[in-house]
RNA sequence: UGGGGCGUAGCCAAGUGGUAAGGCAGCGGUUUUUGGUACCGCCAUGCGCAGGUUCGAAUCCUGCCGCCCCAG
């Protein structure tokens, strides 16, 4: 098959592999040591490794690390463990909390794959004399006629396409997803044939950083005295009630108002300026216009300056919707939609697909309805 | 203290003799490498209080309490 892949791998390169002390990483591992690569697994310790070792389901801290090294080990691979957690803090932790501070949703797995794992990790893999940065994500590379591109997972279930968006053609030519043909099964399978120590280990999930209990008290802890008490307020200007900082609602958010008697209210909008939390009714959210910033695009770039049909996924648990993205300058983008949509928050991801394949995306910074504007238009 | 109306879960509310709908809120769960959504489940031994009638009362009767409206 002819290939474009301007890094092709020969048995007996090195690879990196990113082992979380998950299943995943671990089959990852041990596929790609099967394979005859020279496979060189490394742990990042991303936050303490106190309170969060003994929690289940979290990854790059305490036990998981053990785990790892415990994969590693029964592969007859070499470990390293390295401290990560000062980069992690400033990279993805302090972005986090400043997000929730201004209004909006973060998504601090994707912070974490653009600026920890596909930067400094992979940073670290080239420094290493390795060939390839390998990880357990469930997506495809695929070579293209310019290169490799970046595709959904064959098991449509656990596509984590959404949570890469932000990769680049440059990392992604290092970058190698073994298990993006797998489906979670055939990986539980091949966990077994391995005899790995983790062949049982559950699902993770939640963000890894936040024990259980809550969010909003990591960010509280970061940001001391940031967490404002505020105003409930309708969208048709009624005060509902009094809520304990906006950190705690999301755009789109139904439980948690605490507002009862009429119709089910969610969160409209999140006003950071004025502590306000806005609500409405479902129709209040439909929006079908949204704007993007730092927008990471992987195909033509002449095509979506001119704007180019694609499905946009706004959530990463809920199918990619038709629309026409067009790159603007500085890093802006803008979604229009085929049809309004309910709960696009600031702060999460529009993605963009034509088919499997991810051609890029960015990060909402604000959503509209065009009925409104050419409702104001109408009325100025 | 003349007339009229109303009092059912935190809120709204159906039910006028046959053994307490539904919605909102809340709680729990499922789904999910973010947050949320959605979906599923739970949520009044009791209908302002006290008596009475009846086989049976939220529903009928009496009294009391509390609100509201009109008129004074």
């Amino acid at each position: 098959m002819d290939t474009l892949d301007p890094n092709p791998l020969s048995p007996g390169d090195r690879v990196v592999v990113a082992m979380s002390g998950g299943v995943d990483s671990s089959v990852t591992a041990a596929l790609l040591a099967e394979q005859g690569y020279d496979v060189v697994g490394i742990t990042l310790q991303l936050y303490d490794h106190g309170a969060a070792t003994a929690r289940k389901g979290a990854c790059c801290a305490g036990q998981d690390i053990y785990d790892a090294r415990n994969v590693a080990d029964s592969l007859g691979i070499p470990h390293y463990v390295l401290d990560y957690e000062s980069r992690f803090s400033d990279a993805v932790m302090d972005d986090f909390a400043d997000s929730y501070l201004r209004g909006e949703t973060p998504i601090p797995c994707v912070r974490c794959n653009q600026r920890v794992k596909f930067r400094d990790l992979l940073a670290t893999a080239r420094d290493l004399g390795a060939a390839a940065l390998a990880t357990g994500h469930y997506v495809r590379r695929v070579d293209g006629p310019v290169g490799p591109e970046l595709h959904r997972a064959a098991d449509a279930d656990k596509d984590q396409s959404y949570f890469l968006f932000a990769t680049t053609a440059d990392q992604l030519a290092f970058l190698r997803f073994p298990l993006g043909g797998l489906t979670k099964p055939e990986t539980r399978a091949l966990a077994e044939r391995f005899a790995l120590p983790v062949a049982e280990k559950p699902e993770s999930q939640d963000i890894c950083f936040v024990p259980t209990g809550g969010y909003a008290a990591v960010v509280e802890r970061l940001r001391p005295g940031a967490v404002e008490p505020g105003d409930i307020v309708h969208v048709d200007g009624r005060v509902l009630g009094r809520h304990e900082g906006v950190i705690r609602y999301t755009v789109g958010q139904r439980r948690g108002i605490g507002v009862g008697g009429g119709e089910a209210l969610y969160v409209v909008r999140l006003d950071a300026a004025r502590h306000q939390v806005v609500v409405g009714p479902a129709e209040a959210l439909a929006r079908d216009v949204v704007r993007v910033r730092e927008v990471n695009w992987l195909g033509p770039e002449e095509q979506a300056r001119a704007g180019v049909a694609v499905t946009v996924k706004l959530r990463s648990a809920q199918p990619a919707v038709p629309g026409v993205f067009t790159l603007g300058a500085d890093g802006a983008g803008e979604v229009r939609l085929a049809s309004p949509q309910l709960g696009v928050a600031p702060g999460q991801a529009a993605v963009c697909y034509q088919g499997d394949r991810m051609l890029g995306g960015g990060w909402i910074a604000e959503t509209a309805s065009s009925a409104d504007s050419e409702a104001a238009t109408a009325a100025a």
